[in-house]
DNA sequence: TAATTTAGTTTATAATATAAACATGTTTAT
DNA sequence: ATAAACATGTTTATATTATAAACTAAATTA
C-alpha cells in the first residue's frame, strides 16, 4: 500500500498483540499470568503463543514448579524490534 | 479483556483500517481512488465496503458518470464515533 | 465487430482465530 | 486405595475472515 504500509499479520490480532504488550512490560511471564491478563482461553492461548515463539518474537521455557508444569514466556530483540514496526505502520492508519 | 479493551473486529483489519482512515480526511471518496490509495483488488475493496455500509459505518453512493458506474463513498457519524473508540482502545495494546 | 478497458460484484479458496476435546499428571475427598 | 476434581497445558476440529479469481455489463477503441 503506498500510503498505508502493511501490517505484520503476526502482531495485527488481538491476543497475539495483546501479549506482545503485556511481555514488553515485564521480564518474564508464566503462561496463567498471560492468560488471566488477556482473558483468552488456554487452548488459544497455546497456540498464538507457538506462533510467536516459531516467529521468534517470544521465547518460551518449559519447567516445573510443585510437579506441575511451568511454561513461562519472554519477549526477544526481535519481538521487541517488531512491535515497534507494527505500532510505527499503525500510525499510518491512525491519522 | 480486563487489562485490554476488545478491539471491533470491523475495524481491525488491515484494509478497513486503511479505508476508514482515507475517509475521514475527505468528504468523500470514489471507489477507484480507494482502489488506488489502498491497493486493493477490487473484489476485496468491494466485499469490505459493502462491510463497512452495511455497519453504517460508510454511506454508499452510486451513480452513472460519463455513462460509467461510480461508487462514492462517504464516512458517517457512526464511522467516525467507532474509528475514535478503535483507537482508543488500541492505547491499552500500544503500551 | 471484435478486442480491450472500465467499474465494479459474486463466488470460491486460503488463511486465521477460536473453542472444544483431549492428555497428563497432581491433589483432595471417600 | 481409589475415584473425583483440579492444574496446566496441547491438539484438533470448526467457525470466521480475508483475499483473489472468475464473472458481469456496459463503454471505448482498433
Amino acid at each position: 500500500m503506498s500510503d498505508f504500509k502493511p501490517l505484520d499479520p503476526l502482531l495485527h490480532s488481538q491476543l497475539r498483540l495483546a501479549i506482545m504488550s503485556l511481555l514488553l512490560s515485564v521480564k518474564s511471564a508464566e503462561f496463567t499470568f498471560i492468560k488471566e491478563k488477556t482473558e483468552a482461553t488456554a487452548g488459544n492461548l497455546s497456540v498464538q503463543l507457538d506462533k510467536l515463539s516459531k516467529a521468534g518474537y517470544i521465547e518460551i521455557e518449559k519447567s516445573f514448579r510443585d510437579k506441575k508444569p511451568l511454561t513461562t514466556c519472554k519477549i526477544t530483540k526481535k519481538g521487541i524490534t517488531a512491535f515497534e514496526s507494527y505500532v510505527n505502520a499503525l500510525k499510518d492508519y491512525l491519522n
